[in-house]
RNA sequence: GGCGCGUUCGUCUAGUGGUCUAGGACGCUGGCCUCUCACGCCGGUAACACGGGUUCGACCCCCGUACGCGCUACCA
C-alpha cells in the first residue's frame, strides 16, 4: 500500500437521481478518505449521450450535498485536476488513445455494428467458451486505414489485448481475484461519437486526478483486469481497489426501482433523516467489532475501515432504517426538532395556525417518545392543533361509563376555579374530583383523554391537559359531553 | 454458455481452529413499569447451504456440489 495521502472519487453517472447503493459507494469513499486525512473528489461520469437527462447533474449534487459529504474537489469546487465533468475532457482521452494506438497497445477498428452483432451470434452458434471480436481491424495496413478514415469511415477505437501472463487484483474486501488473459476482449476505449467508454475515461481520470484508492459497487471487479491493462499500458501505478457488496432487492436482485424506492430523494420526501439514512446504509455491508449501531458522521468517519466491509450483498431492509431513523430524531436536540416541526407544519393542513414556539416545545417533549418521524409531530397528535373531529368509539365502549357524564362535569368545575394553572394543578384537581367521588382517578382520566383528545393513546393527561390550556380543556369537555352520550348509545344499541 | 464473486437467525451482522450448548441489533413475541400509547427494563423466538476431506478438534482451512448474484454492450 502507498504512503501517499489517499485521494478517492465518487464518480456517478447522472441519471436522474441518486441510488442509494451509489449513496453507501459515496460515503465509503468519504468515511476512507475523512479517516485517513485524505481527499474525496466528485466526478461525473457523463460519457454516455443517450442517457442524458436534464437536471440530473443539478439533483445529484444537491443530493449529495443535503446528506452532507461534502467533496473536496468536484463541480463548482475546483481542484487542480479538473474539469470534472467528463463530458469536458474528450480532448484529454483523445490524447491518450492516440497515445496508445501509437504504442501498438490500441487500434482503430472500422467494423460495422452489423459486422459485431453477427460475429456473436456465429461465436454463440459455435458454442465457443466466449465471444471477443476477432481483432480483424488489427491487421489493417496503415494504407487501410488512412483510407478509411478520407472516406469518412466511422470508427472505435479498441484496446489490443496481447497474449501474456494472467491479470491478478489484489482487492481490499476480496483478497485476492485471478482472471485469464485470454478471457478478456479487446474492449472500446472510444466509440464513433467520439466520446470515451466507462473503461477509458476511469483509467485516465483516476490516473490524472491522482487517485489512490478505486471503492466502487462489486459490479465493476470483472472488468478491473481491462483497467489494470491500461495502466500497465501507459506505465502508470495501478491503483488500489475495494470493490463493494452489492445493495439487494428482498428477493436478493440487485436493488430496483421495480422494488420499492431506490433514490436517495425518495427516503428524503418519506421525512427520513440524513443521519439514519447514512447510519443505516453504513452499516449495510460494513460494522465494527463490537455492538455500536448507532453512529453520527463523525463517529463513522472514526470508526471506518475498508478491511471491516464484507463481502456478501445485503438487502435494503426499510424496518431497520425505520427504527435508525427513530434513534436519531429522539437524540436531536429539541430546538432543533422545533425547527424541523415548524417546517413541517407550513406543508401541512395546519399552515395557517399561529403556534407559538413555546407551544410546539411543549409538543415537542410531549411526543418525543412517541413518534419515528417528524410527520408524526403532527399526524399522531393532531388534536394539539384542532379539536376532536370525531372520537374513537372502541374507546368510548371501554372507557366511557354511567358516572363519567357526572365525573366530567365536576372536573369542569374544578377547573373553571383555578387560575393558570399549572401541569401539577391538572393533576390535583382531579384527584380531588376522584377522591370526593370515591372512585379511581383511571375512572376521569380515560374519559377526560378521549373528550379532549378523541382518541385513547397519547402523552400523560396532565401533560395533554396543561399544553392545551384551561380554556381549551374546558370547551373540549363540554362540547365531547354533548356529543359522547350519544354516541355510547348507538354503540350499546348495536 | 463463459468468467468472476458470494452463501451464519426472516433481515443487518459478530465470529479468523478449541473461549460457540454460535453473540448483538431490527422484526415478531411474553412480562414488568403504567392513566393510554410509546420509551425503558427483563425474557422468548430463530441461523453456521450441502457433501467430502485436513485436524485430537471445524462456522472458521482445502476440494466438490447446489443455489444466488454480477459481468459477458460503441451503458455505466
Amino acid at each position: 500500500m502507498s504512503n501517499k495521502k489517499p485521494r478517492v472519487r465518487f464518480a456517478p453517472s447522472p441519471t436522474g437521481y441518486l441510488h442509494v447503493g451509489g449513496l453507501r459507494t459515496a460515503l465509503y469513499n468519504y468515511l476512507f478518505a475523512k479517516k485517513n486525512g485524505g481527499e474525496f473528489i466528485l466526478r461525473i461520469e457523463d460519457t454516455d449521450q443517450n442517457r442524458f437527462v436534464e437536471g440530473a447533474v443539478e439533483n445529484l449534487i444537491e443530493t449529495i450535498n443535503w446528506v452532507g459529504l461534502e467533496y473536496d474537489e468536484g463541480p463548482n469546487k475546483d481542484g487542480k485536476v479538473g474539469p470534472y465533468f467528463q463530458s469536458e475532457r474528450l480532448k484529454i482521452y483523445k490524447k491518450y488513445s492516440e497515445q496508445l494506438i501509437e504504442q501498438g497497445d490500441a487500434y482503430r477498428c472500422f467494423c460495422t455494428p452489423e459486422r459485431l452483432t453477427a460475429l456473436r451470434e456465429e461465436q454463440q452458434k459455435a458454442k465457443l467458451p466466449q465471444a471477443k471480436y476477432d481483432k480483424l481491424c488489427l491487421h489493417l495496413s496503415k494504407e487501410e486505414i488512412k483510407k478509411n478514415i478520407a472516406e469518412g469511415k466511422p470508427y472505435i477505437v479498441r484496446l489490443n489485448v496481447k497474449a501474456g501472463d494472467n491479470i491478478i487484483i489484489n482487492d481490499i474486501v476480496r483478497d485476492k481475484v485471478e482472471f485469464t488473459r485470454a478471457v478478456i476482449d479487446d474492449q472500446v476505449l472510444i466509440k464513433t461519437d467520439g466520446f470515451p467508454t466507462y473503461h477509458m475515461a476511469n483509467v485516465v481520470d483516476d490516473h490524472l486526478m491522482g487517485i489512490t484508492h478505486v471503492i466502487r459497487g462489486e459490479e465493476w471487479l470483472s472488468s478491473t483486469p481491462k483497467h489494470i491493462l491500461l495502466y500497465n499500458a501507459f506505465g502508470w501505478e495501478v491503483p488500489e481497489f475495494a470493490h463493494l457488496p452489492l445493495l439487494l432487492n428482498a428477493d436478493r436482485s440487485k436493488l430496483s426501482k421495480r422494488q420499492g424506492d431506490v433514490a436517495v430523494e425518495d427516503y428524503k420526501a418519506k421525512g427520513y433523516l440524513k443521519e439514519a439514512l447514512l447510519n443505516f446504509v453504513a452499516l449495510l455491508g460494513w460494522s465494527t467489532s463490537d455492538n455500536d449501531e448507532f453512529f453520527n458522521l463523525e463517529d463513522l468517519v472514526n470508526n471506518f475501515s475498508l478491511e471491516r466491509v464484507h463481502k456478501a450483498g445485503a438487502i435494503f431492509n426499510v424496518e431497520k432504517l425505520d427504527w435508525i431513523n427513530a434513534e436519531h430524531l429522539r437524540k436531536k436536540d429539541k430546538l432543533e426538532i422545533l425547527q424541523m416541526l415548524k417546517a413541517e407544519l407550513t406543508e401541512s393542513k395546519y399552515k395557517d395556525l399561529e403556534l407559538t414556539d413555546e407551544y410546539l416545545l411543549l409538543i415537542v417533549e410531549a411526543m418525543l417518545e412517541r413518534v419515528s418521524f417528524v410527520k408524526e409531530y403532527i399526524d399522531n397528535s393532531p388534536y394539539f392543533y384542532e379539536p376532536p373531529t370525531s372520537y374513537d368509539e372502541t374507546v368510548i365502549k371501554k372507557r366511557w361509563k354511567d358516572d363519567s357524564v357526572d365525573l366530567l362535569q365536576k372536573y369542569v368545575a374544578k377547573l373553571t376555579e383555578l387560575e393558570n394553572p399549572i401541569k401539577a394543578d391538572y393533576e390535583i384537581a382531579l384527584k380531588q374530583v376522584a377522591e370526593e367521588a370515591e372512585c379511581g382517578a383511571g375512572r376521569i382520566i380515560h374519559p377526560v383523554r378521549v373528550a379532549t383528545s378523541g382518541v385513547g393513546i397519547g402523552p400523560g393527561v396532565y401533560d395533554l391537559l396543561f399544553i392545551l390550556g384551561k380554556d381549551e380543556v374546558i370547551t373540549r369537555i363540554n362540547n365531547a359531553l354533548k356529543v359522547i352520550p350519544e354516541i355510547k348509545k348507538n354503540i350499546s344499541i348495536n
